[in-house]
DNA sequence: AAGCCGTGGCA
DNA sequence: TTGCCAAGGCT
């Protein structure tokens, strides 16, 4: 039994059907005609380099273009080639990212590029199969590399483009499920431009950016309109079709701005797993874990820590970290920082080391004048901040 | 498969 | 204020 290669069995199924050939030859036509007009004047679309194409991928991922403008240039300016990425120490690397999120991203890049070094002898691999492969390198950023920078024409499938391509054909695909991506990958097979891939992914890109937004989307100001069935069948409103996240859990900590008698204030590393991995807070105490069961009963002044609470937090830093402490039980600030899934509500107060042993988590002393010298994630920030704060009366 | 991973902007 | 969203990948 022979295999019919004109049918497209993941299309077939989900029911989408593909337009003619010429229809998508025009569609190709009137959104580069418009790409080459409209596209947005970026950095990175002033080179070919694989490495920079590479990087500005990666700080694009889940990042918004003009956060990520500043960014992208003064680590190329640092790290100008791949090489020079391979050999920097994780803290310079951190240094450049602080700020961005997503610290495993900078660190996966780290081991991206010494696969390069070591199996492609530091030239970037060209092969969409061998891109893949890369740490932190997926399906979309895979494509957006292969096409833009070495003309293959490979689908990179991001947010944007599953949100055009719902409009367009009215596509009733969850988009926020993973198993969707790739049917909308099968569509751009079909859709992209065999001469142009590069600036046809980066147009449906720019187009989802600029003109099919989620917000604010005016169909009829879009140049391929005439190509959008739901915008001929008043039906736009209904796309893309995406379930609504689920809200963020809050967690309570006391932050503590502990100091010794050198001046130097205690951070500890967050373990290799988890919320902010392998970067530097200052010491976190989990509310839940020292508070009794009636607490808000008796305890009215949030401003202060309640005694039984205090005297647990006491006996849980010389237990944990070997640190007997004098804490100044009057709130120095109190700040929240929301991240995609959770949201902590930070107290802070400061206290003097009075003595320190060995206890089973490790500290970093760090004097305030070397702050800036280290990457520090932004709740961490934020907390020094306010510890650092200068009061005015 | 679905939840986890940061941060800033915007209505 | 709150919720949503942004050029996703990993486990």
């Amino acid at each position: 039994m022979t295999k019919d290669t004109t049918k497209n069995n993941l299309l077939d199924k989900y029911n989408i059907a593909m337009w003619e050939e010429g229809k998508i030859e025009a569609f190709r036509q009137r959104l580069l005609t418009w790409y080459d007009k409209q596209k947005r004047d970026l950095p990175w679309r002033q080179t070919s380099d694989p490495y920079c194409i590479w990087v500005s991928e990666i700080m694009l991922q889940q990042t918004q273009v003009n956060t990520v403008i500043p960014y992208y240039e003064r680590f190329i300016g640092t790290l100008p080639t791949i090489k020079d990425l391979a050999e920097a120490p994780e803290d310079v690397l951190l240094k450049l990212w602080e700020g961005l999120g997503y610290y495993s991203r900078v660190r996966n890049m780290k081991v991206a590029a010494n696969q390069v070094m070591n199996e492609y002898g530091g030239l970037f691999p060209t092969e969409h199969k061998q891109i893949l492969k890369l740490k932190g390198i997926g399906p979309y950023t895979a494509g957006a590399v292969s096409s833009i920078a070495f003309n293959q024409p490979e689908p990179a499938v991001d947010g944007n483009v599953m949100r055009v391509l719902s409009r367009l054909f009215e596509i009733d695909l969850d988009i926020g499920k993973a198993s969707s991506r790739k049917v909308f990958e099968e569509m751009i097979r079909l859709l992209i431009d065999p001469d142009r891939p590069g600036d046809f992914n980066q147009a449906l890109m720019d187009l989802g950016a600029t003109v099919c937004t989620p917000k604010n989307y005016h169909p009829e100001t879009s140049p391929v309109r005439d190509f959008n069935a739901s915008y001929l069948n008043d039906s736009w409103k209904n796309y893309p079709v995406k379930k609504s996240k689920t809200k963020q859990t809050e967690e309570e900590y006391i932050v503590l701005g502990l100091i010794n008698n050198q001046g130097e204030y205690a951070f500890e590393k967050r373990g290799s797993k988890g919320v902010l991995s392998g970067m530097l807070v200052f010491i976190m105490v989990d509310r839940s874990l020292l508070r009794q069961k009636n607490w808000k009963e008796f305890h009215q002044d949030p401003s202060v820590i309640e005694a039984n609470e205090l005297e647990t937090l006491t006996r849980y830093l010389k237990q944990e970290y070997g640190l007997e402490v004098n804490i100044k039980n009057e709130r120095k600030g109190k700040c929240t920082h929301i991240f995609s899934h959770l949201k902590w509500q930070l107290d802070i107060y400061e206290g003097m080391i009075l003595n320190e042993s060995p206890g089973s988590r490790e500290l970093h002393y760090i004097h305030p004048d070397a702050f800036d010298r280290h990457p520090f994630p932004v709740p961490t920030q934020k907390v020094w901040d306010l510890i650092t704060k200068i009061t005015l009366f």
